[in-house]
DNA sequence: AATACGGCCAACCGCCAGGAG
DNA sequence: TCTCCTGGCGGTTGGCCGTAT
């Protein structure tokens, strides 16, 4: 199957006849983001690590495009840039993740969805791509093991392993409510949507929760993203008509 | 011991947004 | 206002490694 790049919108096709007069179809859309030849590709040798070290403890990090010709690099600024970011900052920290930070992703992420920089931004030394990695490969799975789809964080209706749900029971839990059984206060956190599906009971009082919708962000952006989420959110639960609920918040970060 | 398979993770690719000129 | 450049981001790939057969 041919890249997605082969099939191109109107505005694309300008795009890539500004780019270049010697367009056609069978090469690829764009240029490469730097020469590709004479750069280097693939893992990084200790003295590429070294050197970038180096260079960035002296001259501080930014004008990734220059770095590499400055450093004595055969590598392109992006690569060097994601090297740095994603690997040698001394401020990453390195090893599994928590119990609290898986918590954190999976809250962070029912309420941010795929904005991996973000999420990762609210786990300190954790880099977005780690976080994207440690969602694929553990989260993502645990989620689907107990019956809750990673995409949306709503339940199947037939988790692998737990046995069919009562429907109703099913269709009532929805994102938000989730949330809710996901911020319960105990220590357990969002693994506490485990010990929901094992007992096979819903919360009670699901048509009536009471719940305070604040969240403690630390930082504007996220939080106006939070908030837009959490207006999403409440307006697709408030349409419902089977739950007119006050949609509880996440009280996140205290 | 050899091979197949699956998981993990570093790295790459291409798109997009924002700033500079 | 438009164009170009750059950095940042998310999706995807490919190689390595451990485990199963």
């Amino acid at each position: 199957m041919p890249p997605s790049s082969y099939f191109l919108s109107p505005c694309l096709v300008a795009q890539k006849v500004r780019e270049s007069f010697t367009f056609d179809f069978e090469t690829p859309m764009r240029k490469p983001c730097c020469d590709k030849q004479g750069t280097n590709k693939g893992a990084w040798s200790k003295q590429e690590d070294q050197k970038l070290i180096d260079y960035i403890r002296i001259h501080g990090e930014g004008c990734w495009r220059s770095l590499p010709k400055a450093a004595g690099l055969h590598r392109c600024g992006k690569s060097c840039r994601l090297r740095w970011i994603n690997y040698l900052r001394p401020d990453i920290k390195r090893g599994n993740f928590a119990q609290d930070e898986e918590d954190l992703i999976i809250k962070l992420h029912a309420l941010l969805g795929n904005r991996w920089s973000l999420i990762a931004g609210r786990l300190p030394g954790r880099t977005d791509n780690e976080v994207k990695n440690y969602w694929n490969s553990h989260i993502k799975r645990k989620l689907m093991k107990m019956g809750i789809d990673p995409n949306n964080h709503k339940l199947n209706q037939y988790p692998h392993h737990v046995g069919p749900l009562n429907p109703t029971t099913t269709n009532s839990m929805d994102v938000a409510c989730k949330l809710r059984v996901c911020s319960t206060d105990n220590d357990d956190g969002v693994s506490d949507a485990a010990s929901y599906l094992e007992d096979e009971t819903p919360p009670t009082g699901i048509s009536n929760l009471d719940l305070d919708l604040t969240i403690a962000f630390p930082s504007s952006p996220i939080k106006n993203i939070i908030e837009e989420s959490q207006q999403k959110t409440a307006s697709i639960v408030t349409n419902d008509e089977e739950e007119q609920y006050t949609v509880p918040t996440l009280l996140l970060f205290r």
